[in-house]
DNA sequence: CCTCCACCGGAACGTGAGGAGT
DNA sequence: ACTCCTCACGTTCCGGTGGAGG
């Protein structure tokens, strides 16, 4: 990244950049890291430029983009116009001990006064309002005030890309070509392997000029990481041997995401910490490894749409009875019987399949298609969750909440 | 070897909400 | 205020199918 980047030093453009990753790899600190490197060496070698970030998973569409990167920079070219008038005017009120390069008292006067109306003529974007290519005028004008290198980096770059296409790429990418006095450079990162896919070749072409993939951490790097951080945060010896490995085993198998060992690590301690014990041991690491998941777990049942709670507590409530092996056509049963119990709308059972498969997705059940040769192919499904948490999670929603009357009289099909 | 169950899952289409342009 | 577009969510229709039992 930084031999990339330092072409930037030298007052050439640097090369766009994408840089991909599973989460938890360390690209959004590894370019943080070098983009505060970068701005300090150029101030220490007073060469222009500046780095911007943006996390496009809060800034996701064009005119947000636009207009966040517009208002910083007016707010520093404001900052750099006020700085450059007090300068002048102390070279004016206080003689000549800085050579401005202007060869009059009045031409310094001229220039104060051109300054100060530049200044007023600074107006921040408004948050909504304006058409886009008015603030995209806007921020081409901020951006081109004066001569500089711009990084712009975006963070997520794919959940903009998802939410409202390419278009702001495209634009940002094609700049370049109008400025005069400054250049830029993007630099995109991305949790998504392929989603240059659904770019324009165009912008495709010139963003992906240079690519850096970020491998998701090993066991061993990832206890190096745990090491480093638990001299720091735990006292010496409140953590017994096999604590680090072990968080460095478990985060290495969801695919090498430090920040969930970093997660494991911390909940462990919370954990050993909770039940008073004097170290960390293996079994707090397990305790939090299960709690994470849970965690996890209960968080996605609650954020479920009505209709797929519906479902999921059908099969809960099947799985309760003992139900051999639940079935499509089971759960679409009492579904339907829940759904006129809580006077909820009726889908057809094949959206039904469909709200299964994403369950299915999401992990909360196991759905595999069976044929049961004679009678029929259909899908064989199981829980994979807690059933008493998710009961709880689910009962707690407000609508389903009056299914509890319901449920005894749901049971009472299994009896006859 | 054939049949036929009970559902799977693709395709096309309908609908309403919300965003963007005008 | 209006139109146009996109998108998520659902529906309808229907061809497809693994394998137990005849």
């Amino acid at each position: 990244m930084a031999t990339i980047l330092v072409s930037a030093l030298r007052g050439e453009t640097p090369s766009n950049i994408l840089i991909y990753g599973k989460t938890g790899t360390g690209k959004t600190a590894s370019a943080k890291f070098v983009s505060k490197e970068l701005e300090s060496t150029s101030r220490k070698y007073e060469v222009p430029c500046e780095v911007e970030y943006i996390n496009c998973e809060v800034t996701d569409t064009q005119y947000r983009v636009l207009a966040q990167l517009a208002n910083t920079f007016i707010e520093k070219n404001r900052a750099h116009a006020e700085e450059r008038i007090a300068e002048l005017e102390s070279v004016r009120d206080g003689g000549d001990a800085v050579d401005t390069g202007f060869d009059s008292t009045a031409a310094v006067g001229d220039r104060i006064e051109a300054l100060e109306d530049e200044l007023a003529e600074m107006e921040p974007v408004p948050m909504t309002g304006w058409p886009t290519d008015r603030v995209y005028s806007t921020f081409f004008d901020a951006v081109d005030h004066h001569e500089r290198v711009v990084v712009i980096m975006l963070d997520e770059i794919d959940k903009l890309v998802e939410k409202s296409g390419d278009d702001t790429l495209y634009n940002l990418s094609r700049m370049n070509s109008d400025l005069v006095n400054s250049r830029i450079s993007i630099m995109g990162i991305s949790n998504d392997l392929k989603f240059t896919d659904f770019l324009d070749p165009r912008v495709k072409s010139s963003l992906g000029e240079e690519e850096i993939v970020f491998p998701p951490y090993d066991a061993n790097q990832l206890r190096d990481i745990l090491q480093h951080r638990a001299e720091v945060a735990f006292k010496p010896a409140a953590l017994t041997d096999d604590v680090i490995p072990l968080c460095a085993a478990f985060a290495a198998q969801e695919h090498g995401d430090a920040r969930r060992a970093l997660d494991l690590l911390r909940t462990a301690g919370e954990l050993a910490e909770r039940g008073q014990a004097d170290t960390v041991g293996e079994e707090h690491v397990r305790k939090a490894q299960d709690k994470i998941e849970l965690d996890r777990v209960v968080e996605v049942v609650r954020t479920l749409p009505t209709q797929s709670k519906i479902v999921l507590f059908a099969i809960i409530l099947l799985e309760n009875n003992g139900v051999h092996s639940i079935n499509t056509g089971e759960v679409f049963n009492i579904y339907k019987r829940l759904c006129d119990e809580i006077d909820a709308d009726v889908l057809t059972q094949r959206r039904v399949t469909d709200l299964i498969s994403e369950l299915d997705m999401l992990g909360i059940v196991n759905a595999v298609v069976v044929s049961k040769g004679r009678y029929g192919r259909t899908k064989e499904i199981s829980l994979s969750v807690p059933i008493g948490e998710t009961k709880a999670v689910l009962l707690s929603d407000s609508r389903l909440g009056s299914v509890e009357d319901a449920e005894p009289f749901v049971q009472a099909r299994f009896d006859s």
